[in-house]
Parts: structure tokens; C-alpha cells; sequence
DNA sequence: AGTGTATCCTGCAGGC
DNA sequence: TGCCTGCAGGATACAC
């Protein structure tokens, strides 16, 4: 998906609109992104007011009256759009849920949740099942309580490669492919170092790239490869700044030798062999 | 417990 | 033009 600077400027860009207004009637037009009936879903939202739109790892969570939540998982392609009243935008192309709105800032207008793929999630929960839900994911990159010294102690209790920690929402929430690759990167760890084997020091590094990557995307409303949009419909700009996601056979920002792409549990990763060597092996696990 | 695999979907780019 | 393969920002259920 979006990760977590995507849902932040989706956020962002909802809360003006969305607070204090009502939802009005709700349409299902693909019933395979929600966890319950069509039906039951859109009785459960309807005649709701809005009272905060925040976000939890890369999930977006819009809060009722009532303290019940509508938590929408992007999946790879999900969008959520406000589309103003009168908005003279062209229709969204794969809409899946649309939520007509009344009041608010500005006016109403329609809450759409576009998916192409329709990995996406939407679930309602009540208060109980917020928390529980909540109390799964791992600590918020961002957020006070992710410290080095606690990421370093995690990352030591896992043989997995620290890149397929980094994307395990219970470990840390909100770190999804692109800024895992990034913040390696960053950290001059290979990305199938296992999580295990990061230092101290590296785990210091590794920490400082995750919140400084994650921050400079979004303030650049995140990164658009295809699918992602903000709320408003617009492309976030952090691509260009990519060091080595997606950038196979370029040239390293550092230290200009060619970026490498591998594949392991299923996903590409890529890295600069020459800032991030792979660790000798011979020790700790010989073969692996 | 933790890891690998298959699966849910659609669209697009590139090779032939 | 058309067909085929590979690839994609995610998460979960399952077997081992």
C-alpha cells in the first residue's frame, strides 16, 4: 500500500472535510473489501457524525459519534477521495464504497473508497475490538515509545531478515516495502541481515533512518509509483528522493556503484552491495 | 514461535 | 495488434 506517510497525508487531507459532518447513506458497490454484509455495514454507518479521522501504523481510522471506528486498510491500491459538493473531477474509476456526507466544513459532498484491487479492508469496530485490534501492531515509528535501544532488543529476539521484520505490523507498525528498503539503506545494513545479527550501533542507525525517511515522505505527501493518491486525488512527490527502491541497475546516491534488486519471502528488495555488504558468513550461522 | 507458501484481485510494461 | 509473462506500495490462513 500506501504505507504509513501515505495514510498520514490521506488523513490530513480528510480531516477538514470529514469532522462534524454526517454520513448520509452509504453505497456498496464491491462487498469483497468489507469484513461483514454489505448491509450490515452500511446500517452500522449510516446517520453517524464524524467526530476525528486519525491514523494507526498505515491504517486510516475515522471516528463516530458513539466512539465506534471505520478502519480502512489500504491494501496495494486503495484510495480514499472526498470529492466535494460538485466537484468537477471526472467520476473515480473503480469506486468499491461510496458514502454521501451532509455538513461538516465544507459542506458535505462524498467519501469514496476507490480499489482497483481490491486488497483492501474496511472494517467497523466498537470500542473493545478497536483496542484489541490496536494492541496487535507494534509501536508507532513516529511515536515517543519506538526508542533505539527497544528497537535494537526487538531485532534481537528474530532470526528473520531484518527486512521482512521491518514489514511485520507487530513489530513496528506503519513500515511497509518502500521505506523498509529505504531506511536500510540509510543504515548501511543489507537487507537480509538477520534481525538478529544488527548491532547496537546499527540498530541506532537503522532507527534514525526509519523516523527521518518516514517523515521527509510526508512532507513530500508520500510516494506515488502508480496507484497511491492523496485525499484530494493529487500525487505525493517523494520518488524522486528513492535511493535505491526501484532503482536496480542505477547508480548508488552515496557511493555510485549499481543498485541490486534480490527476492526473498516473496518481495523485491533492493540495496547498494558496496554501503550495505551482506554480513561475512562463518559465524553465528554458517549456512544459513 | 516463527518462517515459507499460496491466495485474494486488476492493470500495465515488455518480449515476441 | 495480440498473447504471454512478470511485476506491483499488503495481509492472512495454512503447513511445517
Amino acid at each position: 500500500m500506501p504505507e504509513l506517510p501515505e495514510a498520514e497525508t490521506i488523513v490530513r487531507g480528510l480531516r477538514r472535510g470529514l469532522i462534524g459532518a454526517r454520513i448520509a447513506r452509504v453505497d456498496v458497490l464491491h462487498d469483497d473489501v468489507l469484513t461483514e454484509p454489505a448491509l450490515a455495514f452500511a446500517e452500522r454507518l449510516q446517520r453517524r457524525t464524524i467526530d476525528a479521522v486519525e491514523r494507526r501504523g498505515k491504517n486510516v481510522v475515522i471516528r463516530f459519534d458513539g466512539d465506534a471506528r471505520l478502519v480502512v486498510n489500504l491494501g496495494m491500491s486503495g484510495r480514499l477521495l472526498h470529492r466535494e459538493p460538485d466537484d468537477p473531477h471526472p467520476p473515480p474509476t473503480h469506486p468499491a464504497v461510496r458514502c454521501r456526507l451532509e455538513g461538516g466544513a465544507l459542506g458535505g459532498g462524498t467519501l469514496v473508497y476507490h480499489d482497483v484491487r481490491r486488497f483492501g479492508r474496511l472494517s467497523v469496530l466498537e470500542p473493545e475490538q478497536f483496542r484489541a485490534w490496536s494492541n496487535r501492531l507494534g509501536p508507532e515509528p513516529l511515536g515517543r515509545r519506538f526508542r533505539a535501544r527497544e528497537l535494537s532488543e526487538a531485532l534481537s529476539a528474530s532470526v528473520s531478515p531484518v527486512r521482512s521484520w521491518l514489514l511485520d505490523q507487530r513489530k513496528i507498525a506503519g513500515v511497509g516495502n518502500i521505506y523498509a528498503n529505504e531506511a536500510l539503506h540509510r543504515a548501511g545494513i543489507h537487507p537480509r541481515t538477520p534481525a538478529m545479527h544488527v548491532s547496537a550501533p546499527a540498530a541506532t542507525r537503522l532507527h534514525r533512518g526509519i523516523r527521518r525517511v518516514l517523515r521527509e515522505a510526508i512532507r513530500r505527501q508520500g510516494t506515488t509509483l502508480r496507484d497511491y493518491r492523496t485525499a484530494g486525488g493529487g500525487e505525493g512527490s517523494f520518488g524522486s528522493l528513492l535511493r535505491v527502491y526501484g532503482r536496480a541497475g542505477e547508480p548508488c546516491p552515496r557511493c555510485h556503484s549499481p543498485v541490486e534488486r534480490i527476492v526473498f519471502g516473496d518481495r523485491s528488495a533492493f540495496f547498494c552491495p558496496s554501503c550495505q555488504p551482506e554480513a561475512a558468513p562463518g559465524r553465528a550461522f554458517p549456512d544459513r
